[in-house]
DNA sequence: CTAGGGTTAG
């Protein structure tokens, strides 16, 4: 079209940026775009958002949206959108706020972006806002499936079991978020159930549906189960195992013991293995305390994964307890050489519309003093009913917060404390953490709920814990 | 009578 001079328009562009494959193709639109004059156009505008995001050039992205003369609530769209795909919520929900300052009228995309945000930031009460201006709009599949998610991904079964039997139109991705949100919320039989009625009045399960009833299997323990669907997932629904379903089933395995198995499936996937493959190896490996083999598995992380700051530490405290200081040394300098640093563990709870952070070993909150006394008296009230601090783990310190002189600190019980002083005793206490819950915390919630009468749900990066009458809705498996 | 934005796992 160029070499013929035929002159390129509007239309051109937006067409053939969404064909736009890299970077280098995309800059070269770019320029001859400025070249024509065309960057005002509000359709081109939004489709360089779009696919400088689709790139992971979120900078770029902004950049071609801050230069927006006369916009309209698309290029809006687009750039919300770009930030809550990419798990920054937190602009996406600034930008958000100066599209309704500016006057742009909000509409089912945004708000599918928005819901997408307060998930990613654990954000109930603003989902809980959104949703009501979700109802002015006619029902909506995907934006139903976005809060539907921000009901799950909060912790709030009770609002996703209703959303989900209120939508008309249910898609395979509707199911699969349900399947997965009882999964990972505890609720393990309840997937079970909703799976066997999808193959009933559902859509035809896909890769990412599956691996939600292995993630059910695998949580609750159900090794017979899950092995069949595992088997029979190409026959019975043509889908080939990929690389998380085999991750699925190596936890599978291996929490219930069978870590030879798992070892054995691992040589046999046809798939090479990742990192996420030998992670799930190295937590079945702690559970059943098996050093020779979590050392190899940690090996086989590091390999793969050299900055994982998790697994040089459990590898660090597996040679202490075995007394190989030499190694300890070893594993020390080569994560200390490799700018490797633990994060340290941290704990989210919204109250009051407020984010209160907790960080381990940080006394920023204004009211740590407090809490530390509450916590205090709460270890002690707690020791009375038979809680044992749980300091000897054969392997410690799992992601650098599990030292006996911190328990007592570690920022869970700092926030769950918190909740305690600040909620109301009617509402669920909910807080989100950076690193995976700790035995020691998980016994302390579960006898806190009893003495204290309250509902407690931890989000970590894997699973959720609903607390209740002294018991967890995980059975203390995880 | 040719263009644009939104949802699931890891």
């Amino acid at each position: 079209m160029l070499r013929e001079g035929v002159k390129p328009n509007m239309f051109t562009y937006s067409s053939v940026l969404r064909a736009c494959d890299g970077l280098s193709n995309l800059r070269q639109l770019h320029s001859s775009i400025m070249k024509y004059g065309l960057e005002s156009d509000t359709f081109v505008r939004s489709a360089l958002i779009d696919i400088y995001s689709k790139l992971g050039e979120l900078q770029n992205a902004l950049h071609v949206f801050h230069e927006m003369v006369t916009g309209d609530s698309v290029v809006w769209n687009s750039i919300i959108g770009a930030f809550a795909q990419h798990s920054d919520g937190d602009e996406a929900l600034n930008i958000y706020k100066s599209m309704k300052r500016e006057g742009f009228p909000t509409d089912q995309s945004t708000l599918t972006s928005v819901l997408r945000a307060c998930t990613s930031l654990s954000l109930l009460e603003l989902g809980l806002q959104i949703h009501v201006h979700v109802l002015k709009f006619n029902q909506d599949l995907i934006l139903n499936n976005a809060l539907l998610d921000m009901y799950c991904k909060c912790g709030s079964l009770e609002d996703a079991n209703f959303i989900f039997s209120r939508m008309v139109e249910k898609d395979v991705i509707s199911w699969s978020i349900m399947i997965a949100g009882l999964a990972q919320n505890g609720f393990s039989l309840e997937a079970l159930n909703l799976f066997k009625s999808m193959k009933v009045f559902g859509p035809k399960p896909n890769y990412i549906t599956i691996l939600g009833v292995l993630f059910a299997c695998s949580h609750a323990g159900l090794v017979n189960e899950g092995w069949y669907y595992f088997q029979s997932m190409k026959k019975l629904f043509g889908i080939d195992p990929g690389r998380e379903h085999y991750g699925c089933i190596i936890d599978l395995l291996g929490r219930a013991g069978k870590l030879d198995d798992a070892v054995k499936l691992i040589h046999e996937m046809k798939c090479e293995p990742d990192a996420v493959t030998w992670r799930a190896l190295l937590g079945a490996c702690r559970v059943h305390r098996n050093l020779d083999l979590a050392i190899y598995s940690a090996k086989q992380i590091l390999k793969l994964d050299p900055e994982d700051a998790g697994t040089y530490v459990l590898l660090s405290n597996i040679y202490a307890n075995s007394q190989r200081w030499e190694d300890v040394a070893e594993v020390r300098k080569t994560m200390r050489g490799r700018g490797v640093r633990k994060e340290p563990g941290c704990s989210w709870i919204e109250v009051n519309k407020q984010i209160h952070a907790f960080i381990l070993r940080d006394n920023s909150h204004p009211q740590i003093h407090e809490i530390n006394r509450k916590l205090s008296q709460f270890i002690h009230t707690l020791i009375g009913v038979g809680y044992v601090p749980d300091t000897n783990f054969v392997l410690q310190d799992l992601e650098g917060e599990q030292r006996a002189d911190s328990l007592q600190y570690h920022s869970e019980k700092l926030a769950i404390v918190f909740g305690i002083m600040s909620i109301s005793r009617e509402k669920t206490i909910r807080i989100w953490k950076n690193l995976r819950i700790c035995g020691d915390c998980h016994a302390f919630a579960k006898l806190i709920t009893k003495i204290e009468n309250r509902h407690i749900v931890i989000r970590d990066p894997v699973r959720y814990h609903h607390f209740k009458d002294g018991v967890c809705s995980c059975g203390d498996y995880w």
